[in-house]
DNA sequence: TATTGTGAAGCTATTCACAGCC
DNA sequence: GGCTGTGAATAGCTTCACAATA
């Protein structure tokens, strides 16, 4: 993960724990499925992942929604976390490149149970401009500033090659989009107060090699096989 | 992003840095396809999105590699980031679960410059086994256990449905994998020493959310049009 | 002179441990 | 008695600012 925190930070809640509240809300939203009325900290951090001191400090960021010696309403702490999520209401997002990434993208129904609608498909190339994918249109990328207006995009995803990445983001910032999610490998340059993330799988797949080889190294033996040497 | 350090660290560079080195190689190595000799930790930075103070001391964790008054030789600091990285050997990786998403992964070429190989797509549907994606025969996921064995796989990437993700972890884990790399929307359950990852859109999204939420209640105006009410 | 490498300071995040409350 | 909420302690990360040095 990354970020790039808007502004300061206005009495607000920590980013660590804004990029924890959604592994929360997904593991309540199971809980609500199997009926479970009220969990512990202690059930709750399980299920997420963490230890429940952390949990605890997270959720009391947002209030006191527990109760001493019982736990956590499922359902009320469901809506307060959408609530502090910006999940109440439903948010346009506009993906830009439309190869097998951007059509995976697409066609990934479940966004964290809604809270997103994909509005917009958008590709530079004429070929593949008028295709339907995931029930959508796509249309070219000339029309990103019209279209960003008139269906209100505020989100936009781009997965575009590298060469393209920077030009669609400006693209996006001009055109009044605040929130960009980058898949192409490249650091976007953007004016302050636009907010970027991105996800990067060459980046993560370095962050493992590191560790395995660490392993490796610490181990007597060579654990799980290394593979070739390359010089 | 998000890690689970396999152990305490042992003599080690911060996570912090870690995860960002593979950003400085990325900028080094476009430096080093145009010719740059040198580079200074002002321009590197600026390039990497971090300041100058941040990545001078992130390289001081591997060494005194540049020379006051000049800068860092380009060529040797992509040769060591490499090296710490674990890049100068090669990466056998399996990717399980050949959906839209799995697809695109095992068409991504360029897996920052070499490191990487994928040895092995499989997948748990019949139709799907035996098809041809990116020059790779899809395997079924019963031979998970042979084809991490022989062919020396060390990275598990794992792109099926979130019902799926866990057995399938489980599996790598018992076949020898230590590193997994998980884009399925779930808390993965793995033993102490194994590593992951994951790559987790809804989550991105959400955090986007938040922050579109905090500016649009900032400003007076609401400013990038933020959608439909939904209660 | 220009730029690195790094102690020291400041900030953020995690964990501990227990008082407070149901 | 059981579990939350939170101050205090600790650990980790970032930034400052400057001495060291090619």
């Amino acid at each position: 993960m990354t970020s790039r925190t808007p502004r300061p930070r206005e009495r607000g809640i920590p980013e660590a724990t804004v990029a924890r509240l959604p592994v929360y809300l997904r593991a309540l939203q199971a809980l609500q499925e199997r009926g479970t009325p009220t969990v512990s900290s202690e059930a709750l951090a399980e299920a997420a992942g963490v230890n429940s001191a952390k949990l605890r400090k997270d959720l009391s960021h947002l209030g006191s929604y527990g109760t001493r010696g019982v736990g956590y309403e499922v359902e009320h702490l469901v809506h307060q976390i959408s609530r502090e999520l910006g999940l109440t209401q439903d948010w346009a997002v506009a993906i830009v490149g439309i190869g097998n990434l951007g059509r995976a993208l697409a066609n990934y129904g479940g966004f964290g149970t809604r809270g997103f609608r994909i509005e917009a498909l958008l590709d530079a190339d004429p070929a593949m401009v008028g295709q339907r994918v995931a029930s959508l249109e796509v249309g070219h990328i000339d029309s990103l500033e019209e279209v960003v207006g008139s269906r209100g995009v505020s989100i936009g995803v781009i997965t575009t090659p590298a060469e393209a990445a920077q030009a669609v983001a400006t693209r996006f910032v001009e055109a009044g989009v605040g929130s960009i999610l980058n898949f192409a490998p490249v650091v976007l340059n953007v004016p302050d107060g636009v907010d970027v993330r991105k996800v990067d799988l060459s980046i993560e797949l370095q962050i493992l090699a590191f560790h395995a080889q660490r392993r490796a190294a610490g181990d007597g033996q060579v654990a799980a096989a290394p593979g070739l040497e390359l010089t």
